[in-house]
DNA sequence: CAAGTACTACGTATAAATACGTAGTACTTT
DNA sequence: AAAGTACTACGTATTTATACGTAGTACTTG
């Protein structure tokens, strides 16, 4: 079996030195490279094209971050995988790496175990999360009535809710199962409530509230 | 160390077998109860509330499936941690099922360990949802409306954060010092290039493409 | 039991948005 | 010179949204 070639990129020699320590056991992955800097990793790529399998990388680091990096590495070595190893928790870090089209992200509290699950599942074009990060992420996505939207009874959120989806009255008086002329009543209720003149501010305010993704 | 007390909700026998066989040389979870509908689901924790600490369920039951279930569940139960057993991928079922409060997500492919993980991660109040679960939510999320919007001109651009700002073509053709015609010319043909069908989309594709604040 | 609230729904009317077609002017590109 | 594109604008028709009023039912609360 072919050896998955591994690039390290991280500012941090005690962090390479960690994971190679890690990996030193795994015969099928090899760290062929390593680097610690977003500058550094691009010139690595450019001058050796095809060496590499997977990138597995930091987001901070000099001269440029992971973010930018990984949507170099994307658009140039489409075959390479970018793996993020980070301690970042904030949904904007993962959802920006996740954007600039990393494969997988992973955190640097995982165990070895979920280090070579992660490696495995991108090397084989599929993406990884951690569980973690899908937590975090869909917990941010799913956030919806937790916020302070006292003033609006369920239902009228239920309507702001799908109006915000796209729907027009009579869609959203289908998917409720309620005349269109009810959705109406609802609809001028909650933007009397919220001093909404029409439907763009309905969608407005339910996008900046987490009502509507 | 106190056993995990698992119900298992499933039509199918051949499934609860399966599940009991795969728990069976787990010393650690015991599979107290099975039941096989929704309304046998809530009957039982009904009369017995305090007997089950997670229950495993499938979505599709006869008379009530397993969102209604989950959520008469999270309400009433709030001790007891739902976890979903399904071969739904459909984001409409994932969603439904963590709207609905679900404590985790797993499919009916997955492996013994991924059950035990599930089922571990779950009992100590963690979230789990299955790799491929996750990836479909977030490639999902990732990828609505995520185009280029280079097909645009600038004056489409204008109209398009115009409207989206919350004024009808009357008021965008006032800032702009364009005719309400004009307006809706470019507003047509924008929605033409965007495949918008209505406002409520407009001002979805401005804001999450940052044409408006 | 009276009052309040949420949810439901309709009547009537006007305003705005959407659909489809047409067309002139200015500017750039071939 | 011809073709293309962006910007401008109108005609006509239909659909949807917005405004304001009314009202029954179910449920909760004082």
């Amino acid at each position: 079996m072919e050896k998955i070639k591994l690039l390290l990129a991280d500012d941090h020699s005690i962090i390479r030195d960690g994971i190679k320590a890690m990996l030193k056991n795994y015969a099928e992955i090899k760290v062929v490279a390593e680097v610690s800097s977003g500058n550094e990793l691009v010139e690595y790529l450019n001058n050796n094209p095809t060496s590499i399998d997977i990138v597995l990388t930091d987001i901070s680091m000099p001269d440029m971050n992971g973010i930018e990096a990984t949507k170099i590495i994307v658009e140039k070595f489409p075959q390479i995988k970018v793996l993020a190893l980070t301690m970042h928790l904030e949904d904007a870090y993962i959802t920006n790496m996740i954007k600039a089209g990393a494969h997988g992200y992973i955190l640097k509290n995982s165990n070895i175990n979920e280090l070579i699950l992660a490696i495995k599942t991108v090397y084989n074009s599929q993406k990884y999360y951690a569980n973690e990060v899908s937590v975090s992420l869909i917990n941010n996505m799913m956030n919806k009535e937790q916020l302070p939207n006292t003033e609006l009874s369920t239902r009228e959120i239920e309507v702001l809710s799908c109006i915000a989806d796209g729907n027009t009255n009579k869609e959203a008086g289908e998917k409720l199962f309620i005349s269109p002329r009810t959705v109406e009543t609802h609809r001028r209720n909650l933007m009397d409530k919220l001093n909404l003149k029409n439907t763009a501010e309905i969608v407005r305010y339910a996008l900046k509230n987490k009502l509507s993704f």
